[in-house]
DNA sequence: TTCAAGTTTCTCGATATCGAGAATCTCGAT
DNA sequence: ATCGAGATTCTCGATATCGAGAAACTTGAA
């Protein structure tokens, strides 16, 4: 079945018969399917009253596990967005009764946010649907191309998540 | 080489033990992989004074071939934005001079977007530069690996770029 | 003890995006 | 001809993000 990057590709190789377009094949589809993926997840979300940001940092805290608790800085590595963001953030959920801050008993610099029993069953709830969406999603592949799939792109990310990016 | 989705998984397999997180080795990768994508183009689209969004419009409009138009609406379909969002770009994209809009001869209600020549030229120049980068983020993986990962993505956007979404 | 460099979080202005609705036009059915 | 459903683009207010810099604190070395 052909995708919207096969017809990019073709048409770079009528345009610019010049240019090798190879990466283009891999990533450009990446970049694609985290679109379509993040408007799907708006969706599923939103049965459960959660913007996709909040689910994020929500349930980086969860599986932080008991007491549910990270700093702003770990939460960034967490969510990859800009430390001004998540001050925003966490500003947001705090106001929504999710989250609370607390100070950091062992660094005055330092925060930590924990998550409220409210935000705790918020998290548990979202996640349920997620990996039932997802399911769906990845239905198109059998177990070992699933398998296959995370290793490969496992190659990708590392270089990123190891190095200070 | 362990990643940030190795963790996140072990964390998950740790605190929901009763949840089959696997899907979360494929998709969250995507997620997070796009994510360090938009950095690094950011980074490398800098050196020729170019937003990721402006590259996004550019070569859209580029690869459909000489005289270099396209329709708001197809523009949407390859950029997977709003409309509201395509027409503010293309705003923005008028004043800077890199592109210019028409009325379409053959519906009214419709407009043609075009490329400028010095729109053309920015585009080529930055694909040039996004091309070189995205092969050396690629090294990681050997040309039969690169097809492989291809393959298996386009089983994922595939359903997503030709049922209505 | 003191200081400089580094870390951590927050501030705030600029900017891009979304999303719902309005305005305009097309096209088929009657 | 005319009407209504659908398509296409644009408007505009609400909101989330970025990014550079400030403020508070820590740490190691002089």
């Amino acid at each position: 079945m052909e995708d919207e990057v096969d017809r990019l590709v073709a048409a770079w190789r009528r345009e610019r018969p010049d240019l090798d377009v190879e990466p283009l094949e891999v990533l450009s589809r990446v970049s694609r399917l985290a679109r379509h993926l993040d408007r799907a997840r708006r969706l599923a979300f939103s049965e459960h009253q959660l913007e996709p940001w909040e689910f994020d940092v929500l349930t980086s805290l969860r599986r932080a596990g008991a007491p549910y608790q990270l700093s702003p800085g770990q939460l960034l590595t967490q969510t990859l967005v800009t430390s001004g963001t998540m001050t925003n953030r966490i500003d947001r959920l705090t106001k929504k009764g999710l989250v609370e801050r607390l100070p950091d008993p062992s660094d005055r610099r330092g925060v930590l946010v924990r998550l409220t029993p409210e935000g705790r069953d918020r998290a548990d709830e979202a996640l349920a649907g997620l990996l039932a969406q997802e399911r769906a999603i990845l239905a198109q592949l059998s177990r070992a191309q699933r398998g296959d799939l995370a290793a490969l792109l496992r190659r990708l990310t590392a270089p990123f998540d190891n190095i200070p990016g």
